[in-house]
DNA sequence: AACGAAGTCAACCGCTAATTT
DNA sequence: GAAATTAGCGGTTGACTTCGT
């Protein structure tokens, strides 16, 4: 690891650092054109880039490569990174994998100022509504055990919701599992 | 119009894994 | 097999923009 060239006093000639340039931008992306991406310490040599390999990886992963979509996720999108998320958690590469044209960082960043806000929102929303069925249960409980004895053998009315079957979702036939499939189909790709 | 708070996003940092020497 | 180098990842930062007062 070379140590950092903060005084300058060291021959290395401090790099370049922030925002980059139309014309650095130009310069990587004529580069790697010609040369290809790889050797990231190289490319930033060769192209006359005063950056590291680091920074010049990123920027062309992020917005120099080919194909790459800007903004506007769109709502089947969005659920797609929803339910990665859920899935995988912040492996943000695993999941800007499944979205062409999408970056890590992206959909990280994406994840981080709108989606995080509407996961928070509905996780009150649910916390909230699961209170509310508690109590519910609480109550359907006591009426239960009231009753039981006259109730034993009459089969139950409607509004006696078992919770239990409620909230197994190993028994929810196949939500889900299709997608999780055909993604777990799609990780064995080479 | 001016100001501060909140939101957004590009870029950096530190670390680990993979590859090369 | 060990050390050095490179690639890649996720977390964090900071500059800039937008919004509310």
């Amino acid at each position: 690891m070379a140590p950092k060239n903060i005084d300058g006093s060291a021959k290395k000639v401090a790099l370049n650092k922030g925002a980059w340039t139309a014309e650095e931008d130009q310069k990587l992306s004529q580069y790697i054109e010609i040369h290809g991406a790889k050797r990231w310490k190289t490319i930033a040599l060769e192209a006359g880039l005063n950056r590291c390999g680091k920074s010049c990886r990123l920027r062309w992963l992020n917005y120099l490569r080919p194909n790459i979509k800007r903004g506007n996720i769109s709502d089947a999108e969005e659920d797609l990174i929803l339910r990665l998320h859920k899935l995988l958690g912040n492996r943000w590469s695993l999941i800007a994998g499944r979205l062409p044209g999408r970056t890590d960082n992206e959909i990280k960043n994406y994840w981080n100022s709108h989606l995080r806000k509407k996961i928070n929102q509905k996780e009150k929303v649910v916390a909230s509504a699961a209170q509310e069925v508690n109590i519910l249960t609480q109550e359907t409980c006591t009426i239960t055990h009231a009753d039981v004895e006259g109730a034993k053998g009459s089969g139950t009315s409607a509004g006696n919701l078992d919770m239990n079957t409620f909230f197994d979702f190993t028994i929810d036939g196949s939500y889900g599992l299709e997608w999780v499939n055909k993604f777990l189909e799609l990780d064995e790709d080479p």
